[in-house]
RNA sequence: UCCGCAGUAGCUCAGUGGUAGAGCAUUCGGCUGUUAACCGAACGGUCGUAGGUUCGAGUCCUACCUGCGGAGCCA
Protein backbone atom coordinates (compact mmCIF):
# COMPACT_ATOMS: atom_id res chain seq x y z
CA UNK A 1 0.00 0.00 0.00
CA UNK A 2 1.18 3.76 -1.03
CA UNK A 3 1.57 6.03 1.53
CA UNK A 4 -0.64 9.16 1.85
CA UNK A 5 0.13 12.36 2.83
CA UNK A 6 -1.96 14.11 5.15
CA UNK A 7 -2.81 16.86 2.22
CA UNK A 8 -4.75 14.52 0.80
CA UNK A 9 -6.61 12.96 3.34
CA UNK A 10 -8.23 17.08 3.96
CA UNK A 11 -8.67 17.45 0.23
CA UNK A 12 -10.48 13.90 -0.50
CA UNK A 13 -12.32 12.88 2.60
CA UNK A 14 -14.50 11.07 1.13
CA UNK A 15 -12.43 8.89 -1.12
CA UNK A 16 -11.04 7.39 1.99
CA UNK A 17 -13.46 7.34 4.44
CA UNK A 18 -12.83 3.86 6.00
CA UNK A 19 -9.83 2.75 3.89
CA UNK A 20 -6.64 1.55 5.49
CA UNK A 21 -3.99 4.26 5.03
CA UNK A 22 -0.09 4.49 5.82
CA UNK A 23 0.93 7.80 7.31
CA UNK A 24 4.27 9.36 8.04
CA UNK A 25 5.21 12.40 10.37
CA UNK A 26 6.27 13.95 13.46
CA UNK A 27 4.33 13.90 16.70
CA UNK A 28 3.06 17.11 17.90
CA UNK A 29 1.81 16.24 20.92
CA UNK A 30 0.51 13.16 22.96
CA UNK A 31 -2.30 12.66 24.97
CA UNK A 32 -2.63 9.25 26.61
CA UNK A 33 -5.00 7.46 29.31
CA UNK A 34 -4.40 4.44 31.02
CA UNK A 35 -5.93 1.99 27.65
CA UNK A 36 -5.64 4.55 25.14
CA UNK A 37 -4.50 7.84 23.87
CA UNK A 38 -4.52 10.47 21.11
CA UNK A 39 -1.65 11.92 18.98
CA UNK A 40 -1.46 14.91 16.89
CA UNK A 41 0.67 14.12 13.62
CA UNK A 42 1.61 16.48 11.14
CA UNK A 43 3.78 15.46 7.99
CA UNK A 44 4.53 18.62 6.48
CA UNK A 45 2.04 18.72 3.54
CA UNK A 46 -0.83 20.02 4.88
CA UNK A 47 -1.08 23.11 7.66
CA UNK A 48 -3.12 20.93 9.77
CA UNK A 49 -2.69 17.78 11.41
CA UNK A 50 -4.14 14.37 12.15
CA UNK A 51 -5.26 13.34 15.26
CA UNK A 52 -4.07 9.34 15.53
CA UNK A 53 -5.78 7.42 17.98
CA UNK A 54 -4.08 4.10 19.76
CA UNK A 55 -5.11 2.18 22.50
CA UNK A 56 -3.38 -0.83 24.22
CA UNK A 57 -3.95 -3.64 21.59
CA UNK A 58 -0.73 -1.72 19.88
CA UNK A 59 2.10 -4.40 20.83
CA UNK A 60 3.83 -0.54 21.51
CA UNK A 61 1.48 1.08 23.40
CA UNK A 62 3.77 2.23 26.06
CA UNK A 63 5.98 2.86 24.01
CA UNK A 64 4.09 5.12 21.85
CA UNK A 65 2.37 7.32 25.19
CA UNK A 66 5.93 7.87 26.19
CA UNK A 67 6.61 9.44 22.61
CA UNK A 68 8.19 12.90 23.16
CA UNK A 69 7.71 16.00 21.08
CA UNK A 70 8.65 15.78 17.20
CA UNK A 71 9.07 12.50 17.18
CA UNK A 72 8.89 11.06 13.97
CA UNK A 73 6.66 7.60 13.16
CA UNK A 74 4.69 5.60 10.85
CA UNK A 75 1.38 5.21 11.43
CA UNK A 76 -0.99 2.35 9.81
CA UNK A 77 -4.32 2.37 10.30
CA UNK A 78 -8.08 3.10 9.53
CA UNK A 79 -9.44 6.36 8.31
CA UNK A 80 -12.49 7.37 10.16
CA UNK A 81 -14.97 10.14 9.84
CA UNK A 82 -15.80 12.48 13.14
CA UNK A 83 -18.08 14.23 12.46
CA UNK A 84 -19.55 15.10 15.61
CA UNK A 85 -16.19 16.09 16.90
CA UNK A 86 -13.71 18.87 16.79
CA UNK A 87 -11.57 17.70 13.95
CA UNK A 88 -13.50 15.80 10.75
CA UNK A 89 -11.67 12.41 10.64
CA UNK A 90 -9.31 10.68 12.36
CA UNK A 91 -7.33 8.00 11.79
CA UNK A 92 -7.77 4.30 14.51
CA UNK A 93 -3.95 3.08 14.66
CA UNK A 94 -3.59 -0.30 14.12
CA UNK A 95 0.09 -0.16 14.06
CA UNK A 96 2.70 2.32 14.86
CA UNK A 97 6.00 2.55 14.14
CA UNK A 98 8.83 4.71 15.61
CA UNK A 99 11.41 5.85 13.48
CA UNK A 100 12.91 8.14 15.23
CA UNK A 101 12.29 9.23 18.70
CA UNK A 102 13.05 13.07 20.35
CA UNK A 103 14.19 13.78 23.88
CA UNK A 104 11.90 15.46 26.87
CA UNK A 105 14.44 18.53 25.70
CA UNK A 106 12.74 19.24 22.80
CA UNK A 107 12.64 23.50 22.78
CA UNK A 108 9.38 23.61 21.33
CA UNK A 109 6.75 23.20 23.55
CA UNK A 110 2.73 23.14 23.30
CA UNK A 111 2.54 26.44 24.47
CA UNK A 112 3.04 30.05 22.50
CA UNK A 113 6.31 30.75 21.95
CA UNK A 114 7.96 34.73 21.53
CA UNK A 115 9.06 35.05 17.82
CA UNK A 116 12.58 36.47 19.57
CA UNK A 117 12.74 32.96 21.41
CA UNK A 118 12.08 30.97 17.83
CA UNK A 119 14.63 33.17 16.15
CA UNK A 120 16.83 31.41 18.30
CA UNK A 121 15.93 28.26 17.34
CA UNK A 122 15.60 28.99 13.52
CA UNK A 123 16.53 25.15 12.92
CA UNK A 124 13.12 23.95 14.82
CA UNK A 125 10.98 27.06 14.41
CA UNK A 126 9.48 25.90 10.47
CA UNK A 127 8.23 22.95 12.71
CA UNK A 128 5.32 25.30 14.34
CA UNK A 129 2.07 26.50 13.22
CA UNK A 130 3.65 29.94 12.39
CA UNK A 131 6.40 29.29 10.09
CA UNK A 132 4.97 25.92 8.58
CA UNK A 133 2.54 28.67 7.33
CA UNK A 134 4.90 31.92 6.75
CA UNK A 135 7.26 29.51 4.56
CA UNK A 136 4.44 27.85 2.40
CA UNK A 137 2.95 31.15 1.70
CA UNK A 138 6.35 32.35 0.96
CA UNK A 139 6.80 29.50 -1.78
CA UNK A 140 3.48 29.90 -3.09
CA UNK A 141 3.93 33.88 -3.17
CA UNK A 142 6.93 33.02 -5.22
CA UNK A 143 5.78 31.06 -7.87
CA UNK A 144 2.64 33.24 -8.06
CA UNK A 145 5.12 35.79 -9.46
CA UNK A 146 6.85 33.97 -11.41
CA UNK A 147 3.29 33.07 -13.09
CA UNK A 148 2.46 36.34 -12.87
CA UNK A 149 5.48 37.65 -15.16
CA UNK A 150 5.72 34.68 -17.59
CA UNK A 151 1.58 34.46 -18.09
CA UNK A 152 2.35 37.59 -19.70
CA UNK A 153 5.22 36.76 -21.55
CA UNK A 154 8.19 38.52 -19.50
CA UNK A 155 12.01 36.63 -19.32
CA UNK A 156 13.39 36.29 -16.27
CA UNK A 157 16.83 37.23 -16.25
CA UNK A 158 19.14 35.89 -14.10
CA UNK A 159 21.40 38.61 -13.28
CA UNK A 160 25.09 38.36 -11.62
CA UNK A 161 24.80 38.22 -8.15
CA UNK A 162 28.81 39.13 -7.98
CA UNK A 163 29.07 42.30 -9.19
CA UNK A 164 31.46 44.64 -10.73
CA UNK A 165 29.22 48.02 -10.56
CA UNK A 166 27.41 49.93 -8.28
CA UNK A 167 23.68 50.45 -8.76
CA UNK A 168 24.57 54.11 -7.86
CA UNK A 169 22.61 55.18 -4.02
CA UNK A 170 21.13 51.71 -3.70
CA UNK A 171 23.20 51.48 -0.21
CA UNK A 172 26.36 50.14 1.14
CA UNK A 173 27.70 47.02 -0.39
CA UNK A 174 29.73 43.63 0.56
CA UNK A 175 33.42 43.43 -0.68
CA UNK A 176 33.86 40.27 -2.47
CA UNK A 177 37.40 38.78 -2.63
CA UNK A 178 39.87 35.85 -2.53
CA UNK A 179 42.25 37.54 -1.17
CA UNK A 180 44.35 36.47 1.98
CA UNK A 181 43.15 38.97 4.53
CA UNK A 182 46.00 38.25 6.80
CA UNK A 183 48.11 39.15 3.75
CA UNK A 184 46.74 41.65 1.18
CA UNK A 185 48.93 42.41 -1.44
CA UNK A 186 50.01 46.15 -1.57
CA UNK A 187 50.55 48.65 -4.56
CA UNK A 188 53.00 51.38 -4.82
CA UNK A 189 50.40 53.74 -3.32
CA UNK A 190 50.54 51.59 -0.56
CA UNK A 191 46.80 50.52 -0.95
CA UNK A 192 45.04 47.28 -1.47
CA UNK A 193 46.53 46.14 -5.50
CA UNK A 194 43.06 44.72 -6.63
CA UNK A 195 44.43 43.68 -9.59
CA UNK A 196 45.76 40.37 -7.71
CA UNK A 197 42.27 40.30 -6.57
CA UNK A 198 40.15 36.95 -8.53
CA UNK A 199 38.78 39.33 -11.00
CA UNK A 200 41.55 41.56 -11.26
CA UNK A 201 39.13 44.67 -10.18
CA UNK A 202 36.97 44.82 -6.97
CA UNK A 203 34.05 43.15 -6.75
CA UNK A 204 30.88 43.30 -4.64
CA UNK A 205 27.38 41.72 -3.96
CA UNK A 206 24.58 43.22 -6.09
CA UNK A 207 22.82 45.37 -4.41
CA UNK A 208 20.49 45.83 -7.27
CA UNK A 209 19.61 43.35 -10.51
CA UNK A 210 18.33 46.73 -11.97
CA UNK A 211 21.12 47.92 -14.72
CA UNK A 212 21.62 44.79 -15.72
CA UNK A 213 18.09 44.06 -16.33
CA UNK A 214 17.65 47.70 -18.56
CA UNK A 215 20.38 45.64 -21.14
CA UNK A 216 17.76 42.72 -21.59
CA UNK A 217 14.71 44.72 -21.52
CA UNK A 218 15.95 46.18 -24.14
CA UNK A 219 16.12 43.32 -25.99
CA UNK A 220 13.54 41.28 -24.81
CA UNK A 221 11.13 44.03 -24.46
CA UNK A 222 9.65 42.67 -20.96
CA UNK A 223 11.54 41.07 -18.41
CA UNK A 224 12.14 40.05 -14.99
CA UNK A 225 14.30 39.46 -11.93
CA UNK A 226 14.05 37.70 -8.88
CA UNK A 227 16.94 36.88 -6.79
CA UNK A 228 18.93 37.74 -3.59
CA UNK A 229 19.88 41.02 -3.03
CA UNK A 230 22.71 42.36 -0.48
CA UNK A 231 23.33 45.37 1.34
CA UNK A 232 25.60 46.21 4.00
CA UNK A 233 23.68 48.60 5.81
CA UNK A 234 24.02 48.96 9.33
CA UNK A 235 20.37 48.99 9.80
CA UNK A 236 18.18 47.82 12.45
CA UNK A 237 14.78 47.43 11.93
CA UNK A 238 11.64 45.01 11.06
CA UNK A 239 11.86 45.76 7.85
CA UNK A 240 15.51 45.74 6.49
CA UNK A 241 17.65 42.47 6.48
CA UNK A 242 21.17 42.64 4.84
CA UNK A 243 20.29 39.94 2.52
CA UNK A 244 17.01 39.66 1.11
CA UNK A 245 14.86 38.99 -1.92
CA UNK A 246 13.69 41.42 -4.92
CA UNK A 247 11.55 41.51 -7.85
CA UNK A 248 12.47 44.21 -10.82
CA UNK A 249 10.64 44.21 -13.68
CA UNK A 250 11.79 45.85 -16.22
CA UNK A 251 9.73 47.30 -19.62
CA UNK A 252 10.35 48.73 -22.72
CA UNK A 253 8.22 50.80 -24.61
CA UNK A 254 6.70 51.84 -21.18
CA UNK A 255 6.20 55.09 -19.04
CA UNK A 256 5.35 55.41 -15.44
CA UNK A 257 1.76 54.76 -15.23
CA UNK A 258 2.57 51.67 -17.43
CA UNK A 259 4.39 49.75 -14.84
CA UNK A 260 2.48 51.21 -11.90
CA UNK A 261 -0.96 49.61 -13.68
CA UNK A 262 1.79 46.21 -13.81
CA UNK A 263 2.36 46.71 -10.15
CA UNK A 264 -0.74 46.71 -9.23
CA UNK A 265 -1.98 43.86 -10.99
CA UNK A 266 0.78 42.01 -9.57
CA UNK A 267 0.39 42.78 -6.06
CA UNK A 268 -3.28 41.99 -6.43
CA UNK A 269 -2.67 39.09 -8.18
CA UNK A 270 -0.38 37.35 -5.51
CA UNK A 271 -2.80 37.97 -3.14
CA UNK A 272 -5.46 36.30 -4.91
CA UNK A 273 -3.73 33.50 -5.39
CA UNK A 274 -1.99 33.14 -1.74
CA UNK A 275 -6.11 32.98 -0.68
CA UNK A 276 -6.64 30.64 -2.99
CA UNK A 277 -3.90 28.25 -2.18
CA UNK A 278 -3.36 28.23 1.06
CA UNK A 279 -6.96 29.04 2.45
CA UNK A 280 -5.78 27.16 6.13
CA UNK A 281 -2.68 29.28 6.48
CA UNK A 282 -4.22 32.54 5.49
CA UNK A 283 -7.34 31.93 8.36
CA UNK A 284 -4.81 31.20 10.75
CA UNK A 285 -2.75 34.52 10.32
CA UNK A 286 -5.98 36.51 10.92
CA UNK A 287 -6.94 34.19 13.76
CA UNK A 288 -3.56 34.97 15.04
CA UNK A 289 -1.30 37.26 14.07
CA UNK A 290 -3.22 40.05 12.48
CA UNK A 291 -6.92 40.18 12.92
CA UNK A 292 -8.00 42.54 10.11
CA UNK A 293 -5.31 40.47 7.43
CA UNK A 294 -8.30 38.83 5.75
CA UNK A 295 -10.84 42.14 5.08
CA UNK A 296 -7.61 44.35 4.43
CA UNK A 297 -6.54 41.96 1.48
CA UNK A 298 -9.72 41.46 -0.10
CA UNK A 299 -10.41 45.16 0.09
CA UNK A 300 -7.44 45.59 -1.66
CA UNK A 301 -7.93 43.69 -4.34
CA UNK A 302 -11.57 45.09 -4.93
CA UNK A 303 -10.23 48.70 -4.59
CA UNK A 304 -8.06 50.55 -6.82
CA UNK A 305 -5.03 51.79 -5.20
CA UNK A 306 -4.27 55.33 -4.35
CA UNK A 307 -2.44 58.05 -7.11
CA UNK A 308 -0.94 60.98 -6.05
CA UNK A 309 2.26 63.10 -6.91
CA UNK A 310 4.55 64.17 -4.10
CA UNK A 311 3.65 67.70 -4.68
CA UNK A 312 0.15 67.24 -3.87
CA UNK A 313 1.29 64.96 -1.20
CA UNK A 314 2.84 67.52 0.24
CA UNK A 315 0.14 69.65 0.40
CA UNK A 316 -2.31 66.89 1.96
CA UNK A 317 0.19 66.60 5.06
CA UNK A 318 0.61 70.35 5.23
CA UNK A 319 -2.99 71.18 5.37
CA UNK A 320 -3.19 67.78 7.86
CA UNK A 321 -3.33 69.60 10.81
CA UNK A 322 -0.61 66.86 12.25
CA UNK A 323 2.40 67.57 14.16
CA UNK A 324 5.07 65.92 12.54
CA UNK A 325 8.72 65.61 13.89
CA UNK A 326 10.21 66.26 10.74
CA UNK A 327 8.31 69.24 9.06
CA UNK A 328 7.16 68.98 6.10
CA UNK A 329 8.33 70.98 3.19
CA UNK A 330 8.51 70.62 -0.42
CA UNK A 331 11.71 69.03 -1.27
CA UNK A 332 12.32 66.65 1.54
CA UNK A 333 12.31 63.19 1.56
CA UNK A 334 8.71 61.69 3.25
CA UNK A 335 9.74 60.62 6.23
CA UNK A 336 8.13 57.14 7.55
CA UNK A 337 5.57 58.89 10.07
CA UNK A 338 4.65 61.32 6.56
CA UNK A 339 4.46 57.82 4.83
CA UNK A 340 2.39 56.29 7.27
CA UNK A 341 -0.39 59.13 7.27
CA UNK A 342 -0.63 59.03 3.74
CA UNK A 343 -1.60 55.25 3.22
CA UNK A 344 -2.96 54.31 6.59
CA UNK A 345 -4.85 57.88 7.65
CA UNK A 346 -5.97 59.45 4.47
CA UNK A 347 -6.15 56.02 1.70
CA UNK A 348 -6.29 53.72 4.18
CA UNK A 349 -5.05 51.12 0.87
CA UNK A 350 -2.02 50.60 -0.35
CA UNK A 351 -1.02 54.19 -2.53
CA UNK A 352 1.79 55.61 -5.05
CA UNK A 353 3.12 58.36 -5.07
CA UNK A 354 5.02 59.92 -8.02
CA UNK A 355 7.16 62.54 -9.55
CA UNK A 356 9.64 63.40 -6.50
CA UNK A 357 12.16 65.73 -6.50
CA UNK A 358 15.03 64.57 -8.83
CA UNK A 359 17.67 66.10 -5.94
CA UNK A 360 16.12 63.36 -3.95
CA UNK A 361 16.17 60.11 -6.13
CA UNK A 362 18.70 57.84 -8.04
CA UNK A 363 20.65 59.09 -11.43
CA UNK A 364 18.96 56.85 -14.05
CA UNK A 365 15.44 58.17 -13.10
CA UNK A 366 13.73 60.29 -15.86
CA UNK A 367 14.07 64.34 -15.36
CA UNK A 368 10.25 65.54 -15.92
CA UNK A 369 9.47 68.74 -18.24
CA UNK A 370 9.46 70.90 -14.97
CA UNK A 371 13.35 70.03 -14.51
CA UNK A 372 12.52 69.25 -10.82
CA UNK A 373 10.80 66.35 -10.53
CA UNK A 374 11.77 63.02 -11.42
CA UNK A 375 9.37 60.15 -13.33
CA UNK A 376 9.51 58.30 -10.15
CA UNK A 377 7.17 56.45 -7.78
CA UNK A 378 6.82 54.49 -4.36
CA UNK A 379 3.99 51.85 -3.71
CA UNK A 380 3.17 52.78 0.28
CA UNK A 381 1.33 50.12 2.04
CA UNK A 382 -0.29 50.20 5.48
CA UNK A 383 1.77 48.77 8.19
CA UNK A 384 5.00 48.30 5.63
CA UNK A 385 5.94 51.29 4.46
CA UNK A 386 7.59 51.21 1.04
CA UNK A 387 6.95 48.03 -0.83
CA UNK A 388 8.18 48.77 -4.67
CA UNK A 389 9.99 51.84 -5.90
CA UNK A 390 10.33 52.37 -9.46
CA UNK A 391 10.59 55.03 -12.10
CA UNK A 392 10.73 55.68 -15.73
CA UNK A 393 14.64 55.61 -16.73
CA UNK A 394 16.32 58.45 -18.04
CA UNK A 395 16.19 57.40 -21.84
CA UNK A 396 17.70 60.76 -22.85
CA UNK A 397 21.44 60.25 -23.60
CA UNK A 398 22.84 64.13 -23.02
CA UNK A 399 20.29 63.96 -20.07
CA UNK A 400 21.64 61.12 -18.78
CA UNK A 401 25.28 62.31 -19.13
CA UNK A 402 24.81 65.52 -17.23
CA UNK A 403 22.55 63.77 -14.56
CA UNK A 404 25.96 62.11 -14.14
CA UNK A 405 28.12 64.37 -14.16
CA UNK A 406 26.29 66.42 -11.77
CA UNK A 407 26.31 64.21 -9.23
CA UNK A 408 30.05 63.41 -9.65
CA UNK A 409 29.73 59.99 -10.42
CA UNK A 410 32.45 58.03 -12.79
CA UNK A 411 31.05 58.00 -16.11
CA UNK A 412 33.61 55.12 -17.22
CA UNK A 413 32.03 52.75 -14.67
CA UNK A 414 29.24 53.15 -17.02
CA UNK A 415 29.72 53.05 -20.59
CA UNK A 416 27.73 50.06 -20.87
CA UNK A 417 24.98 51.57 -20.11
CA UNK A 418 25.08 55.13 -21.22
CA UNK A 419 25.24 52.93 -24.77
CA UNK A 420 21.90 51.74 -24.15
CA UNK A 421 21.26 55.04 -24.59
CA UNK A 422 23.06 55.22 -28.15
CA UNK A 423 21.93 51.95 -30.07
CA UNK A 424 18.29 52.01 -30.27
CA UNK A 425 17.02 53.26 -27.30
CA UNK A 426 13.40 53.79 -26.36
CA UNK A 427 11.21 55.08 -23.70
CA UNK A 428 11.40 52.18 -20.67
CA UNK A 429 10.79 51.48 -16.88
CA UNK A 430 10.82 49.30 -13.84
CA UNK A 431 10.55 49.08 -10.33
CA UNK A 432 11.87 47.08 -7.17
CA UNK A 433 9.96 44.61 -5.43
CA UNK A 434 11.01 43.73 -1.52
CA UNK A 435 10.29 40.41 -1.61
CA UNK A 436 9.95 39.91 1.82
CA UNK A 437 7.98 43.13 2.36
CA UNK A 438 5.43 41.36 0.28
CA UNK A 439 5.48 38.44 2.76
CA UNK A 440 5.20 40.92 5.65
CA UNK A 441 1.98 42.35 3.77
CA UNK A 442 0.06 39.06 3.05
CA UNK A 443 1.01 37.36 6.29
CA UNK A 444 0.57 40.16 8.71
CA UNK A 445 3.76 39.33 10.69
CA UNK A 446 5.79 42.55 11.65
CA UNK A 447 9.32 41.57 11.52
CA UNK A 448 11.52 40.66 8.26
CA UNK A 449 13.32 37.99 10.33
CA UNK A 450 10.57 36.00 10.35
CA UNK A 451 9.55 35.31 6.61
CA UNK A 452 13.29 34.95 6.00
CA UNK A 453 14.36 31.02 7.03
CA UNK A 454 17.71 32.01 8.29
CA UNK A 455 17.72 35.85 8.22
CA UNK A 456 20.97 37.60 7.57
CA UNK A 457 20.86 41.33 9.98
CA UNK A 458 23.70 43.31 11.57
CA UNK A 459 25.43 41.36 13.66
CA UNK A 460 23.78 38.11 12.81
CA UNK A 461 24.56 34.93 10.49
CA UNK A 462 23.90 32.14 12.33
CA UNK A 463 22.98 28.74 10.84
C1' U B 1 24.53 54.65 13.95
C1' C B 2 20.97 57.50 17.37
C1' C B 3 16.83 57.36 21.15
C1' G B 4 13.93 54.28 24.46
C1' C B 5 12.79 49.56 26.96
C1' A B 6 14.37 44.88 28.64
C1' G B 7 17.75 40.62 30.29
C1' U B 8 15.53 36.27 37.02
C1' A B 9 14.15 28.18 36.21
C1' G B 10 13.98 24.95 29.54
C1' C B 11 9.76 28.85 28.04
C1' U B 12 6.55 33.21 29.61
C1' C B 13 6.89 36.35 33.59
C1' A B 14 6.30 38.37 39.03
C1' G B 15 9.68 40.07 42.68
C1' U B 16 11.40 47.83 43.39
C1' G B 17 17.32 47.31 49.68
C1' G B 18 16.47 42.16 54.19
C1' U B 19 15.38 33.73 53.39
C1' A B 20 14.67 33.12 45.07
C1' G B 21 8.68 32.87 43.30
C1' A B 22 4.34 31.44 39.85
C1' G B 23 2.25 29.25 35.43
C1' C B 24 3.68 26.14 31.57
C1' A B 25 7.39 22.39 30.14
C1' U B 26 10.05 18.00 32.11
C1' U B 27 9.94 13.38 35.41
C1' C B 28 6.80 10.02 38.31
C1' G B 29 1.75 8.51 39.60
C1' G B 30 -3.74 8.61 38.39
C1' C B 31 -7.59 8.77 34.70
C1' U B 32 -11.94 4.63 29.04
C1' G B 33 -12.84 10.27 23.97
C1' U B 34 -8.88 13.75 24.62
C1' U B 35 -7.91 17.98 21.28
C1' A B 36 -3.07 24.30 24.46
C1' A B 37 -6.49 17.36 27.87
C1' C B 38 -7.28 17.03 33.11
C1' C B 39 -5.90 15.76 38.60
C1' G B 40 -1.70 14.92 42.31
C1' A B 41 3.50 15.09 43.50
C1' A B 42 8.63 15.88 42.45
C1' C B 43 12.60 18.18 39.85
C1' G B 44 14.28 22.85 38.39
C1' G B 45 18.48 29.19 39.69
C1' U B 46 26.25 31.86 39.30
C1' C B 47 19.11 36.77 38.92
C1' G B 48 23.24 38.91 31.10
C1' U B 49 28.86 40.09 32.24
C1' A B 50 32.44 43.04 35.04
C1' G B 51 33.14 46.64 38.59
C1' G B 52 31.07 49.92 42.47
C1' U B 53 27.72 51.84 46.73
C1' U B 54 25.80 49.37 51.29
C1' C B 55 25.99 45.82 57.45
C1' G B 56 23.24 43.58 53.34
C1' A B 57 22.07 44.14 46.03
C1' G B 58 17.72 40.35 41.67
C1' U B 59 16.50 45.44 43.42
C1' C B 60 20.71 51.40 43.57
C1' C B 61 25.17 53.44 40.36
C1' U B 62 28.89 52.84 36.06
C1' A B 63 30.69 50.30 31.78
C1' C B 64 30.10 46.49 28.39
C1' C B 65 27.28 42.45 25.88
C1' U B 66 22.67 40.67 23.91
C1' G B 67 17.57 41.21 22.49
C1' C B 68 13.22 44.15 21.42
C1' G B 69 10.62 48.80 19.89
C1' G B 70 11.18 53.51 17.31
C1' A B 71 14.29 56.62 13.93
C1' G B 72 17.79 57.11 9.86
C1' C B 73 19.22 54.31 5.23
C1' C B 74 15.97 51.54 1.72
C1' A B 75 13.21 47.01 -0.81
Amino acid sequence: MKKTVIKDLFRNQDTYTDQKVILSGWVRTVRDSKTFGFIELNDGTFFKSVQIVFDDQLENFKEVAKLSLSASIRVEGQFVLTPQMKQPFEIKAEKIIIEGNSTPDYPLQKKKHSFEYLRTIAHLRPRTNTFLAVFRVRSLASFAIHQFFQDKGFVNVHTPIITGSDTEGAGEMFRVTSLDLDNLPKNDEGKVDVSKDFFNKETNLTVSGQLSAETFALAFRNVYTFGPTFRAENSNTARHAAEFWMIEPEVAFAELPDIMDLAEEMVKYVIGFVLENAPEEMAFFNSFIDKGLLERLTLVNEADFGRLTYTEAIEILKKSGESFEYPVEWGIDLQTEHERYLCEKVYNRPVFVTDYPKDIKAFYMRTNEDNKTVAATDLLVPGIGELIGGSQREEREEVLLSRIEEIGMNMEDYWWYLELRKYGETKHSGYGLGFERLIMYLTGMSNIRDVIPFPRTTGNAEY
